[in-house]
DNA sequence: ATCCCGAGGG
DNA sequence: CCCTCTGGAT
């Protein structure tokens, strides 16, 4: 892709939603952070059932370190993934209060260091809790930047070191934000629905699938 | 490369 | 029934 057609695509998926909302959708960074380490190879509606009554239970890194990981284990049993999930979301807040003053750190070599929290993580809490220019490449990035043909890459950071390379400086703040609603609505792993994508004119995929019949 | 591991969709 | 879902640690 060219520069241009870069530059392009993102002014598309930026038109769609122009003024991205940068309030968490949680309280807390605390609680992105921990709403996202528990949504690996998780679908996001399953973290959504879970989460109001694990932060209702332990809103901050205190409470859950007081809550214990069995009843955190029980709050989330119904997530893939939990026994390791429960004991990693109570270390690491344990971490927060001993070392951090109960806050989280804001950068990505203090993030990583905690327990179940690697790069893609990281980037997640940099990028929507502090604002920072990082794009956390997880399946719909990766997903989408291959595809496209706008990062191609072999691994997950690989995609990022592409993105990051290619990224216009306007669009950078929220480049995360368009690519994965993008990634999760429209460029749909099983089935892209390219019959109603906006940047398909610029997309390398092929057969570009045709729209269902009524 | 392998393990972890439930829910929901096709 | 089989597969994937906003990964991370070993």
């Amino acid at each position: 892709m060219t520069p241009q057609q870069t530059e392009q695509f993102f002014a598309i998926l930026a038109a769609a939603d122009p003024e991205p909302r940068t309030e968490l959708l949680y309280d807390t960074p605390f609680q992105l952070l921990v709403a996202v380490v528990l949504s690996a190879q998780a679908t996001d509606a399953g973290v959504n059932k879970a989460t109001p009554a694990l932060f209702a239970a332990a809103p901050g890194p205190a409470e859950m370190v007081a809550l214990g990981e069995d009843r955190i284990r029980d709050l989330v049993k119904t997530i893939g993934l939990f026994n390791t999930k429960a004991k990693n979301v109570h270390a690491l807040s344990a971490i927060l209060m001993q070392q951090y003053g109960g806050t989280v750190p804001e950068t990505r070599e203090a993030l990583q260091a905690l327990p179940g929290v690697g790069r893609k993580t990281a980037n997640v809490v940099l990028n929507v809790a502090f604002g920072q220019e990082t794009c956390a490449v997880d399946t719909h990035i990766f997903r989408v930047a291959n595809r496209t043909g706008l990062a191609p890459g072999k691994t997950p950071d690989a995609v990022e070191d592409a993105l990051m390379a290619v990224i216009p400086p306007a669009y950078r703040r929220h480049a995360h934000h368009w690519l994965i609603l993008h990634g999760r609505y429209i460029c749909i792993a099983r089935r892209p629905q390219c019959w109603r994508c906006p940047v398909a004119a610029l997309c390398a995929y092929e057969p570009k699938t045709p729209a269902p019949l009524p």
